[in-house]
RNA sequence: GCGCCCGUAGCUCAGCUGGAUAGAGUACCUGGCUACGAACCAGGCGGUCAGAGGUUCGAAUCCUCUCGGGCGCACCA
């Protein structure tokens, strides 16, 4: 509709500008908005203000010019000049009205844009290490990623969706290390466990599960583990030297078992965090492993890369990345001198591959705390030749839980839950991801536990899934009085729906599509939970003042098409946003 | 110190990328079930859009500064 009001402004400038009302080097930008009030009709444009300086002429004037040169359109009803000069327009009932009918042909498809337009995206998001559990922290990257990658199906593009496993570096070896002492625990050794080792419960079940596997393959005697290692920090030394000495330790003592325990930590826990976002209806096309990066040459590859065109260079042994080419504030080390390579460099190769996978754009949500990565990675890319803006970085801000007035202490010690799987239990999935994305990423976030949970009607979640239940119910009571509901009919007959709140409730029907097309184009999905929220409560209006089981036959149809067209588009919505849409409640 | 995000009703947040009288929810007050589901609806109260300049027909939105909050600035992952 829109888009055709743009057309007819379009063919009016052209009128005027034939006669010479207007100079013919003006570049109208036609713009044409939601009226934010009814009494401005259904649809404003503001082209006579911005014409009005180029073409130096008074607004109200140029506006009525513009008015008399519209061609006739069928969908408007009438146009009005307001303000300084606002042109708003009208649109037919008819008009209006013919949106039920496609939501109603279209079904499940209603708003989603064409497919195969042949624009492949990569949505990277979560990746969280895979040393423990998933956090509530996660969790809204989890829901934020996820919807943000339906959205942008919906809007027609191929999605793929992609968590990149940290299955590399020190933290793994920690990890690894931590589950090996605990199985030397379990073989009745005693020993001080390290105050940078991992601690969690988890740890034991996995050295339990190795043993079971192994037997005392893996003992070794506690004083050959600790012999000659560096005191821990609460014995007056360094806790990562500690650490560190320990890991070494540990590979020299298992020697090729030491792969066994470290995969078996990994796996372990990767199985852990895939059923937990699995359950959360989080899913991935792909599992990317960092070490698959270095196995494969893509590290070296992309170092060779950078080297080729004079991007690196060496100091103290270092070889360093120029990233102050492309306004990073510092350079970057992407080789120690003892021969490892950073993480860095591994997420240069990680992105030379994502680049070499051939998308037509690359989003990386990330937590609020790597934004300084940002320019170093973009960086890289420049550097190697890609186009930076192909990547796209959106950064989720944390949430910050409550418990009514009182915030959760987020720390592991504290007694209060801390991983998203002890959220999804206390809250259930759908609060869990409506609320999550309820609010912008951008945004600092309250996640109050006690209205999420609340099965009430100060809870958003519910109050837009009991509009879809009382539709339901509707029509269940509907056959209970061994009636039918006769859609051909109904539609046949939308013209009895006469009342404003059955026009306010159809035109909020109709911007749907819209409302799923900028939220996907922003990265945006707070925008659709919105709407459902507004949509819900035009029903409900609608829903009090109107009975629908009623004697009239026309207009009974006519009002069930108008609510099995709403209940239709809040289960498209909701689908979206990974939240259930039930029949009862 | 430098960089990024943010500051809108008592509280939690929108505000369609510069439009008309700044909106929801919540809290508080008032009213509505012999009803297709009251997990609902109607009405009221509530604002110096942090503050000050600037850009223009027009600013919560854009530019500068100040104040206030969060997060980054590793040879860590």
């Amino acid at each position: 509709m829109k888009e055709q009001i743009a057309q007819l402004i379009a063919a009016a400038l052209e009128t005027l500008v034939a006669d010479g009302t207007l100079p013919a080097d003006i570049t109208p930008n036609i713009q044409v908005d939601n009226t934010r009030d009814k009494a401005h009709g259904d649809f404003a444009c503001n082209i006579a203000l911005t014409l009005a300086k180029p073409a130096r002429r008074n607004p109200r004037e140029l506006a009525q010019q513009l008015c008399a040169a519209l061609p006739a359109s069928a969908n408007v009803e009438k146009t009005e000049i307001a303000g300084p000069g606002f042109i708003n327009f009208f649109v037919t009932q008819a008009s209006t009205f013919a949106v039920i009918g496609d939501i109603l042909a279209q079904g499940d498809n209603f708003g989603r844009g064409t497919p195969n337009s042949g624009k492949r995206v990569q949505v990277e998001f979560v990746s969280a290490n895979p040393t423990g559990p998933l956090h509530v922290g996660h969790g809204r990257g989890a829901a934020y990623g996820a919807t943000v990658a339906d959205l942008l199906e919906a809007a027609g593009l191929e999605v793929e969706r992609e968590y990149y496993v940290n299955d590399a570096g020190r933290q793994m070896n920690i990890l690894a290390t931590s589950v090996w002492l605990r199985c030397l625990e379990l073989h009745d050794q005693v020993l001080t466990f390290p105050s940078n080792g991992y601690q969690g419960f988890y740890i034991r079940d996995i050295a339990h599960d190795l043993i079971k596997e192994h037997g005392d393959r893996l003992n070794r005697p506690v004083a050959d583990v600790f012999a000659d290692i560096p005191a821990d920090e609460p014995a007056g030394g360094d806790k990562e030297q500690h650490i560190d000495a320990l890991i070494e330790r540990a590979q020299q003592l298992l020697g090729d078992d030491y792969e066994h325990v470290f995969n078996a930590g990994l796996n372990s826990i990767l199985a852990d965090i895939r059923e937990d976002l699995g359950e959360f209806g989080v899913n991935y096309q792909e599992w990317f492993s960092e070490r698959s990066l270095t196995h494969s040459g893509d590290v070296d590859r992309a170092l060779e890369q950078l080297e080729a065109k004079g991007f690196l260079y060496e100091q103290e042994g270092n070889i360093w990345f120029r990233s102050t080419d492309f306004g990073d504030d510092k350079d970057r080390v992407v080789k120690r001198a003892n021969g490892q390579t950073t993480y860095f460099a591994s997420d240069i190769a990680y992105h030379m591959n994502k680049f070499e996978r051939g998308f037509d754009q690359v989003i990386n949500i990330w937590g609020a705390d790597h934004h300084g990565y940002i320019t170093r990675v973009k960086a890289a890319i420049q550097a190697m030749g890609y186009d930076p803006e192909k990547l796209v970085v959106r950064l989720v801000q944390f949430a910050i839980l409550y418990r009514g007035e009182e915030r959760v202490q987020m720390s592991t010690r504290s007694g209060s839950f801390v991983t998203l799987r002890e959220l999804r239990q206390e809250v259930g999935n759908d609060a869990c991801r409506f609320f999550y994305v309820t609010r912008k990423a951008d945004q600092h976030m309250d996640f109050d536990l006690e209205l999420a949970k609340s099965a009430s009607k100060d809870n958003p979640v519910y109050y837009i899934q009991y509009a879809h239940a009382r539709v339901c119910s509707v029509l269940r009571k509907l056959e209970s009085e061994s009636m039918a509901w006769d859609q051909a009919a109904g539609l046949a007959a939308l013209e009895r729906l006469e009342s404003e709140t059955e026009t306010d409730l159809v035109k909020q029907l109709g911007k749907y599509p819209e409302v799923l097309h900028n939220a996907a184009l922003n990265f945006e999905p707070h925008m659709l939970s919105n709407y459902l929220r507004d949509l819900a409560g035009d029903f409900h209006t609608w829903y009090n003042g109107h009975k629908l089981i009623i004697d009239d036959v026309e207009l009974r149809n006519a009002r069930l098409t108008l609510s099995v067209a709403v209940r239709q588009v809040l289960a498209n919505g909701l689908k979206l946003l990974g939240v259930s849409a039930p029949e009862q409640m």
